[in-house]
Formats: C-alpha cells, structure tokens, sequence
DNA sequence: TTGTACGCGTTATCAT
DNA sequence: ATGATAACGCGTACAA
C-alpha cells in the first residue's frame, strides 16, 4: 500500500489535482471560494492520497492552533471534572480542543502550567479563581492570550463563575433562621485558593454582621476522611449545634464521621455542604448545601473564552448560587 | 517596553548574544552541546528579549509536539476523571501535555475525537477499551500514532488495565458462596461499550458455570437515577436477593431506592458495586464492590505511552482487582 | 477563479 | 564548538 512513511502534502495534492497549492488550501480553508468543479477534483485528490495536513506547519503559517488551555487544581474534584467536561463539550468539535494541566491548588505549579500551555501554542486559557501573582497577568496581557476565570467571580478580568462569599452567606443566613448560635466551620485550605477564602469569609462576615462569631474552624485538605477528622476535632466542643462545611466532600465526612460517634443528623447536629455535586444526594439523610451550576459555568466559559479568541468583546456571567434543603438542618436542641 | 506585538524569535535571540541561530537552537534543546561562556551569553539574551520558541514552527521542523491526546467517554464519570487525572500527572511536566477530547460513549463520535487529535498533532492517544473498527486501528497504524488502551484488557494492542470479566467472576462468587441463588443485574448500556458487555458477560458466565441464570438484567444509562428505577423495576420480582451493579454509581441509586422502598440492606436484599470510587464508601451501609486501581492504572499509561513515543517497547499491564467486602451483601433470607 | 512566490520560526545536516 | 543553509508544509498577498 503505502511504500514509505511519509504523508502527503498539499503539494502532493496540488500535482494529483491538477491544480496550485494555493487552490488546495483554499478549497480547504474556504470551500466557496474555489470552483464546484476544481473543488470536486481537489476532493477527490484528497481522499486517494489519503491527504491531512500538516499540524506544525498549519499552526506556523496561521498562527493559530485551534488549542485551549485549562488549568485546574485537579480533576479528582468532582466540581472541576463536571465543569471542564461542560467546557469541553462547548467547544465547537474540530475547531478547537483541550488541554488541560492540573496543578493540585499549588499556584507555583499553576504558573508552570499556564506557560507550559502558552508554549504548546494555546489561543486562550480557562482559570481557576482570580488569586496569582500580578505579574502573571501582565504576562498574559503582554503575550495577548486571552483568559477567562471561572468558579469565582470579581471586579476584573473576565470571569464565568459565582459568588462564593455570598453563597455562604445564603447557607448561614439559613441556619442562623433555624435558630443556631454556636456555629463552627470545616473549611477547605485557604492558602493560595480564593474560592476557600470567600467561603470563610462568608461565613465570618455574615455571623458578624448578627454580632456572632465562629465557635471553631478547621481547615483541612481536600477528602473525606479531612472532613471526618475535623468534625471528631471539632465536636470536642458539644455545645456546637452547626457546622458548616467548605464543600460537599468534607460535608460527606463529617457526615460519615459523625454516624461513627453515634451522632443522628440532624437531630444531634446540623450539617451543611456546599456545590451540590453526586454525593450530596447519596447521603443518608441527603446533604442541605449550596447549589452551583458548575456545568452551565463551564458551558459559558468556553462560549467566552470563544469570543474572546475570536477577537470579539464578552461580558462577564454571575451565575446564581442556590440553597439546597435536603435532609441535614434542623433546629438546634435535639428533639 | 514593546513597541510592536510581534516576538522575539530565535534569529532575534541569536543577533543579540552575537551567534548563530543553530547554536541558540542547540542551546535550548541540547545545553551540553554549547559552550558554558556561550550559552551564558544566549540565556541571557533569551531573558532580555523574553523569547519563547514557536509552538507551530518547532512542531513543523521537529515533527513532534509534545502532545498526547486521550479520548474517554465523559470526565462526569469519576472513574474517567480520576484516571485522567492520574495519567496528566504521571506525564514529565513541560515534556507532554494532555489534550482531551470526550465521546459521550458515542463510538462514531470517539472515531472524530480520535481524527481531530491527530489532526491537532497527538505524537500519541490514550483511549478508552478495546472495542472499535478495525479500519479505526488500520488507520492509526498506517499514520504510524502509538496508542494504549486502558480500562480493559485484551490479547492484542498495548494495554493498562484490567479485566472486568474476572472482576466480576470474582463478585459471583462472593454471593453465590453466600447463599444466593436469585441474583438479577443492573448494568450500564453495553452498546458500543466493551467494559459494560465484559461485566455483564462475567455475571452471566459465572451463573452458568453453577447451572445458574440472571433472574433479570437492567440495561440503564450511567446515573443514580438510571441505578434507582432499575431497581425498583426488578425488584417487582420479590423472590429476587440479590442484585450486582456494573458500577458504583448504579448501586448507589440502586442503594437509595432500596431505602425509599423500606428495604433495608443488606438484610432484605444484597447490592454490590464496581470501581470502588469515592462514593462506594459514603453509602449507608458503605458498598460492597470491585475495587479498581483506576490512578494506578492512569500512571501505567502514561509510562507505556511515553515509551511508545520514544520509540522504544512496551509490555501491556494487567492490573489486579479486588473484592472490597463492605456493608451492603449479607446472606439471603432476611433476619 | 486560479497561480506564483514568499514568509512563518525551527531543526538538522554539513562544513569549518 | 559553531556557523551556513536547506528543508519542513501551509497561508496568503499579489498578480494574472
């Protein structure tokens, strides 16, 4: 069949065809603008030589390659799974793809990441958060990638995310209605992660603003079994009647944790997640959280980022948080 | 600072340290070829102009791009994500970067995925199972693009994985030794989908080894709720104890169904999952289920691939599973 | 509508 | 150790 390994090449094409490679690569890259009849020949050339252009030199004379970037901490957090999976199902198919890196909430490895992507010839780049060095930005900017930001949302750059900060405030708002005052929280780490950050803030803002304070926080590491032994940490203290947790997986842990020490949600205690992921309904009683549409967040991310590669302006989307009651509030004081 | 948009190029670079552009090149790709007062003076003016090489014109002349495409059903399935997630870590950072492409377990889809990979320049794929057109795998050899097949074994192609067959012989086992002999099965939809016949094959065949049949299969789609109605449709059949899923995600909403119904498990009726995700052990009781070494087996890849690409050989890798015997299978007959 | 010819930024061969 | 220089395959003014 194929004597050599070599592939062909629009020249090649052009010979076969009969015509120029400049008519090949028209007929390619603008169908109309060549002849029907050319446009059979060339069609036709194409398929016997069993024809594909050429990545690298496509990318060299275009200077696009049709490749997004995305980087996120991991893809072992359901939220990022489920959003980057929307992200790149938004994606016109064969106009662009996606690569992504994961950086595991380490915002050095982040950096690495966004220039490794950079120099694989990325057209534009999904982030997480808003939280990295200024000069990163001014990189970004000189560079002139275009960037959208997602799960979180601000007064800059352009952002396809929510308000974590009000979120929280929402959820606290609920179980401060139930009655509770001694409230703690189990949160994810804050360190160089934002979105961590305003959950916290959230929480200590609007418990402030009623003159109350948090009875205890815990931050700890991504994972059930760090919700889990926050809670047994926490729970140290019997008076707390709430506790909050910074995502639905910590939430599932201190769930877990709490039917080992023989505790009955919610009537013993009031336990709360946040994002509304699988687990939150799998629960036993289901989980009371905070609903985020990370999929419909990923699916305007890429329509953003799309424009913006395109040349075209895009406004910011603030997408809705909504408090989901499930089965983990109640009143304080037992039955 | 910048007066134009335009970057700095390697002939920039190599006018500035005053040598030639091979020897910038050289000094970039092969640091050791290049004398230390030399490539002084080029990393120098590498920095001073802030060059960054050309992703399209170092593919076009190298005929490589770093880039390793993976196509997989959908990253809302955690058993794909966390795969995923294990295989981009496992790759040498800055050396490879992932691009990933979901198929939504649409084989004609998987095939475009496939093509648009590789047309984006994949030096190599990471594909999910073993089941495809011939001509799919006549094609990928003919355009000489090293692949490996994960979450499935086989006797031919390079492969990490495992067997899904054997995993779920083994699962049979565990029941019939515990006394069942009404066993039904919810499996996920086994069109296109080599994992899901394997699994359902491995139910059946055990069965038969024992002169034994399935008192009744479910084919759902991938969800709790898929898992929740199959359940409740089979268990019409009250004679039925017990009911093995095709994966975690099935159980669980089977799990939660077998709640709403009163059925208390595992006293009433045995359900047993596959994959072992995170999942697996938030369920009251936690799932009795197949453990899978998913990130394992994403490493594997990676390393195998890697390999593949550099041109050297690989030997499959077959992956141990394992029962996990949690809360949910327990002798048949009630109390 | 189609063809000519040059440029894109690197890599790599072959001298020196 | 370093320098010329020829590919590499495609896009695109510009001309015809």
């Amino acid at each position: 069949m194929d004597e050599t390994t070599a592939h062909a090449t629009l020249e090649d094409v052009a010979a076969f065809a009969g015509v120029s490679t400049a008519t090949v690569s028209r007929c390619i890259n603008s169908p109309d603008r060549v002849a029907p009849a050319t446009r059979e020949k060339i069609t036709n050339a194409i398929r016997a030589l069993n024809y594909s252009p050429n990545f690298g030199a496509k990318a060299l004379a275009s200077r696009r390659t049709g490749i997004i970037g995305a980087v996120i901490p991991t893809l072992e957090n359901a939220v990022f799974a489920h959003g980057i999976d929307a992200f790149e199902r938004a994606l016109p198919q064969g106009k662009y793809s996606l690569l992504v890196a994961s950086c595991g909430y380490d915002l050095n490895r982040e950096k690495q990441q966004i220039e490794s992507l950079v120099a694989r010839g990325a057209d534009g780049l999904l982030l997480v958060g808003f939280d990295r060095d200024p000069s990163l930005y001014a990189w970004l900017a000189h560079r002139r990638v275009p960037f959208v930001l997602a799960w979180a949302s601000g007064d800059s750059h352009h952002f396809a995310g929510f308000d974590n900060k009000a979120g929280m405030a929402a959820m606290i708002r609920l179980v401060l209605d139930l009655g509770h005052r001694k409230i703690a929280m189990i949160s994810g780490l804050t360190d160089g992660n934002d979105r961590a950050r305003a959950r916290l803030e959230g929480v200590r803002q609007s418990l402030a603003d009623r003159g109350l304070g948090l009875c205890g926080v815990a931050e700890v590491p991504y994972g059930l079994d760090g919700g889990g032994q926050a809670f047994t940490e926490l729970m140290v203290d019997r008076s707390i009647t709430a506790i909050v947790c910074g995502n639905d997986v910590l939430a599932a842990g201190a769930l877990r944790a709490a039917h080992h020490m023989g505790l009955v949600v919610p009537r013993d205690i009031t336990i709360t997640g946040f994002d509304d992921i699988d687990i939150a309904s799998i629960t036993l009683p289901e989980l009371t959280t905070v609903r985020v549409p990370h999929a419909r967040m990923g699916q305007e991310a890429a329509l953003m980022l799309q424009r913006l590669i395109e040349g075209q302006e895009s406004e910011s989307v603030l997408l809705p948080t909504e408090i989901v009651e499930r089965g983990t509030h109640a009143p304080p004081g037992g039955r």
